[in-house]
DNA sequence: TCCTTGCATCATGTATCATGATAGTGAATG
DNA sequence: CATTCACTATCATGATACATGATGCAAGGA
C-alpha cells in the first residue's frame, strides 16, 4: 500500500531535482526525504531515481510511477479541496510576461491546481506592457509582469540585473559597426531599457529580428544574428554573457505582481503566494 | 494527506455493510476499521457513515470520497501489478451461472481488477449447463455453475438446500390444479431436479413462465403467476418459501468451480482464491 | 589541497498505529 | 419487561514507524 506523503516527495523531488531543495520546499528534513525515497524503492523493489552524486534522473520505473503518482496526488488534491470548508472556487485570469513562462510556471500551475483543484486557472502570456493594458480594461485578474517604470503599483516580487547576450561575444564588432539587436516589438519593456541605455550613450544599433515570442528570439541569438537582452537569472543556455563595459549598463529589471481592482482577493492571493515561494528558488 | 489503508477499510466498508465483516475481510481487527473510519471523518471534518447501529448508510459526503477512494486504491492496484515480480497478466474468460450475478459478482470483479489490473477478464453468463457445454468447447477457461449430476469434476464450493418460492403459498392451490412452474429452459439443472422430484411424487405441473434471465423469472414469481425454485440463500426478497411438506423435498444444489484443461493454472487459481473468498459470505 | 555541496546513514525521542478488552446501544426473543 | 444477541465506540497499551539532527562520505570547484 502506497504512502501519498512518499509519492510526494518523490514528485517534489522530480519537480526540484535535489533532495535538499525538495526537503526545502516541503518544509520536512533533507533526511526525511531520502527516507521517503528509500521506502518507496524498498517497497517496490526497483530503483526510482539514479543518483549520480551530482546528477538526479529518474529510471523507467521511476517515470512509470511518476505519471501515477500525480494523479493520485491530484485525486488527493480534490478530496481535500471538496471536504475543505473554505475550499477555493471560481475562475481566475492570470497574465504573465514571456519570461517565466517556461521555467517558473510549470511548477506553479501544477501545485496551484493540485492544491485549488475547483479553481479554473485562464492562462495569458504576453509583452508585459500588453498584460498591464489588458489589466486595466478588465480583461485579466492578476498579472505577473516587468514594472512599468513610474508605475508604482504592484508588488515587488523579483529584481535582478539585465545583461546583453550573445553567442559570441568576442567577435561582436567583427561584421556590424551598428550593433545588431534581437528584441521583442514595442511595448516591450526590456526593449526600451535596451534602446535608452544605447541612445544615452549614443551607440549606433539596428533591429535585426523582432519577435513576439522568446524561443523565437532566442533562436536569432543562437543562431549568431545579434544581441539580446534578458535578465541575468533567465538567460538562456547557448548564450554568453557580454562583459560590462563593452556596451552600456543596464537599469535593474524589476518583476511585480499586480491583481486587478475588484478581483477576487481570496484567488488572488492564494496564487500570489504560489508564485512567491516558487519564485524564491531565482 | 490521504491514508491509503483507511480509504481501502473505507471501501470495504461500504462493500460488506459491517465493520466487523469489514475488518474480517481484510484481516484487521475490528477496532481498527472503526478508528480508520473516524480518522477519516475527523481529518475532512465530515461525517461519512450513518451508523444507525444497525443500518449503515454512507452519507452524500461519503459516496463522494467514494468515488474518489475507488479510482485512487485503482490506481495504486496498477503501481503495484507494475512493481510486482509476478504480477499476473492474461486473459481469462469466466462463466458464471446467473444465480451468483447479482449478488456475488460485482465484489469478485472488483477485488480482483483492483489486486490483478493486468489481467482481462471476459464474462459469460449463462445457463450451468451451457457454460460446462462451452467449457468443453474450450470458449471459457474458468465456469462458476451448479454441479452436474454424476459430474465429479470441480471442486465443491457450494453447497444448499433448493426451496419452493411463492408470492403467496398459502393461496397456491386455489386458482389452479396443476402445479404453475417457473423456471429456466432446459439444460437447467434446477428445472430438472424439480420436475423429477415432481414426477417422482405425481404431481402433475406445467411450465408457466420460461425465461433465460433470472430477473425475468423473479418477476414473474413476484407477479404471482407461479412457483420459483431456487437456493435457499439466494431467495429474491418479495417471495416466500413454500412450507417442507406441501411440495415435494428437493435435493441439495451444489454449486462448483471447474477449471478447462490447459488454461492458465495461475490466472485460474488467483481468480478461484478470490470466488473463494467472497463466497463465504453465503 | 582545501572547501563547499549534496546525499546516505545512524541513533534517538516522539508520535502514530493496531490490538484486545470493555462498555454502550439498539433489535430481537421469550 | 428482562435477557440475550449482534454490533460498534472507546480506552489503554505495547509495538512500530516516523521525522529529525548529527555525522560520514563522495564529488566538484577554487
Amino acid at each position: 500500500m502506497l504512502d501519498l506523503m512518499q509519492l510526494r516527495s518523490f514528485v517534489t523531488l522530480e519537480q526540484m531535482g535535489s533532495f535538499s531543495l525538495a526537503a526545502k520546499k516541503l518544509g520536512l528534513g533533507q533526511s526525511t526525504v531520502s527516507q521517503h525515497i528509500q521506502r518507496l524503492e524498498t517497497q517496490l523493489g526497483r530503483s526510482l531515481v539514479q543518483r549520480d552524486t551530482h546528477r538526479l534522473a529518474l529510471t523507467p520505473d521511476g517515470e512509470a510511477l511518476l505519471a501515477h503518482a500525480r494523479t493520485m496526488l491530484t485525486i488527493n488534491g480534490e478530496v481535500q479541496a471538496h471536504f475543505a470548508e473554505n475550499s477555493l472556487r471560481g475562475h481566475l485570469r492570470l497574465g504573465v510576461s514571456e519570461d517565466f513562462v517556461i521555467s517558473l510556471l510549470p511548477d506553479v500551475l501544477e501545485d496551484f491546481g493540485r492544491t485549488h483543484p475547483s479553481v479554473d486557472l485562464e492562462l495569458t502570456v504576453s509583452l508585459s506592457g500588453v498584460l498591464y493594458e489588458m489589466l486595466d480594461r478588465g480583461e485579466i485578474d492578476l498579472i505577473l509582469a516587468k514594472r512599468q517604470r513610474g508605475d508604482p503599483r504592484g508588488e515587488l516580487v523579483y529584481r535582478g540585473p539585465l545583461v546583453w547576450l550573445a553567442r559570441d561575444p568576442a567577435r561582436l564588432g567583427e561584421k556590424h559597426k551598428v550593433l545588431p539587436l534581437i528584441a521583442f516589438p514595442p511595448p516591450s519593456i526590456i526593449r526600451r531599457l535596451a534602446l535608452e541605455a544605447l541612445e544615452k550613450h549614443q551607440i549606433p544599433w539596428r533591429i535585426v529580428c523582432t519577435c513576439g515570442s522568446l524561443s523565437g528570439l532566442v533562436a536569432a541569438a543562437r543562431a549568431g544574428m545579434g544581441v539580446l537582452v534578458q535578465p541575468r537569472s533567465m538567460a538562456p543556455t547557448g548564450l554568453q554573457e557580454i562583459p560590462a563595459g563593452r556596451l552600456p549598463p543596464l537599469e535593474d529589471v524589476e518583476f511585480v505582481l499586480l491583481p486587478r481592482k475588484g478581483a477576487d482577493r481570496e484567488l488572488v492571493s492564494a496564487l500570489s503566494k504560489e508564485i512567491l515561494s516558487n519564485i524564491r528558488n531565482f
